[in-house]
DNA sequence: CGGATATGTCAA
DNA sequence: TTGACATATCCG
């Protein structure tokens, strides 16, 4: 159950009749705005969620709350302001298959505030999570609702891919050392100075919406041990939209909090205690992404997984092997138990053609 | 894991 | 004929 608050519905009716010098009378006006600042002035509370332990980066903003994850939307922007997920160990883990997902508007925004998949169709931009897919694979349902328009912004293929797939990686990978993991991530639109040392902010739009690419993205880590009364961990990252190498390390993202919230214009989680002696998550933790080798061999293991005949097989072996990477034994069992399934499988239809 | 894109199926 | 949805294939 969601859909637009009523007051908005009354006031664009209001605005609507307005405009068009319509039926409307002034008293029906006037009792339309009358419900509009009634409305405004006594918001609905939001649903209790886990997420409200330690706050909404914007309190008294309207907030949507899915299964996994709950946002802020930015209307005019069509992405979302802020995206904040409560992560466990268990959430990590399951059948739901992002394979079966598919990108669409989130149906609880109305249509001319939202984004289209037309307009990141050959924008040069990919559709990048807020929330990761792969944070849900504990729900089928969660984790489409993770692939909700409302929960994407155009990001960089490469750095989607790349860097910030392995950051989503490293936060996931956290919740084997900590009970729970708090994430805000989000876009950010940073100035530019010009040579004459102006200042200014501008950003591309794509699509018929003019869906706002963001120069940056960040991201906000508190994470929790349970039993131990130990100090919260917590990080604040800021990424640019950009191709990022294997040389770059995480931590030279790393930024006081305090600059995030001046440059998000948004408080993170309002409720910890701040008297209370709160830890840098690179130090208590590695923040260590995985490295090119690591990284390759785990691609490499996923398109073994989805290997459908022999000559794609080899060719990603003989890949690793040009790309200098010894694969590991995990990968070797992979292979050989792949080229036995296809080689079988392949002989049955051998078979089966000379029978027809 | 993170994606794009081309083509096919089926019902309105 | 079109749009929603699924499948196949590609890439880092």
């Amino acid at each position: 159950m969601s859909g637009r608050p009523f007051y908005r519905f009354i006031n664009r009716r209001f605005w609507g009749g307005f405009a068009l010098g319509s039926a409307l009378s002034t008293s029906s006006c006037l009792a339309a705005l009358y419900l509009y600042d009634r409305k405004r002035s006594e918001p609905e509370p939001v649903r209790r969620s886990p997420f409200e332990e330690y706050g909404f980066p914007e309190s008294g903003a309207e907030v949507r709350q899915y299964i996994s994850h709950a946002l802020s939307y930015d209307q005019a922007k069509k992405t979302p302001r802020w995206v904040i997920e409560h992560l466990t160990k268990d959430k990590t883990v399951g059948i739901a298959d992002r394979k079966h997902c598919r990108f669409k508007p989130d149906p609880s925004i109305p249509e001319i505030f939202s984004a289209s998949n037309e307009d990141y169709l050959h924008s040069g931009w990919s559709r990048g999570h807020m929330a990761p897919a792969g944070d849900s694979k504990y729900s089928t349902e969660a984790m489409a609702e993770t692939f909700y328009l409302s929960n994407i912004v155009p990001q960089n293929y490469e750095n989607n891919a790349g860097f910030w797939n392995r950051f989503e990686m490293y936060c996931r990978d956290l919740t084997q050392r900590f009970d729970d993991v708090w994430i805000v991530s989000g876009p950010l639109i940073l100035p530019t100075q010009h040579e004459d040392g102006k200042k200014s902010v501008t950003y591309q739009v794509i699509g018929k919406d003019d869906v706002a690419v963001p120069t940056h993205l960040y991201k906000v880590i508190l994470a929790r041990r349970k039993p131990s009364g130990e100090a919260l961990a917590e990080g604040a990252f800021i990424v640019p939209n950009t191709p990022i190498s294997f040389q770059h390390q995480l931590p030279e993202y790393q930024v006081p909090l305090e600059t995030l919230e001046k440059l998000s214009g948004l408080v993170f989680f309002p409720q910890v205690d701040k008297s209370k002696e709160v830890k840098n998550i690179c130090e208590v933790d590695t923040c260590k992404l995985i490295e090119l080798e690591e990284f390759k061999l785990y691609i490499a293991g996923r398109n073994m997984k989805n290997a459908r005949n022999l000559q794609k097989v080899e060719k990603i072996m003989s890949e690793l092997n040009k790309a200098n990477i010894k694969p590991d034994k995990y990968l070797v069992e992979l292979y050989e138990q792949k080229k036995k399934e296809l080689e079988s499988s392949e002989t049955a239809t051998v078979r089966e053609e000379r029978r027809g």
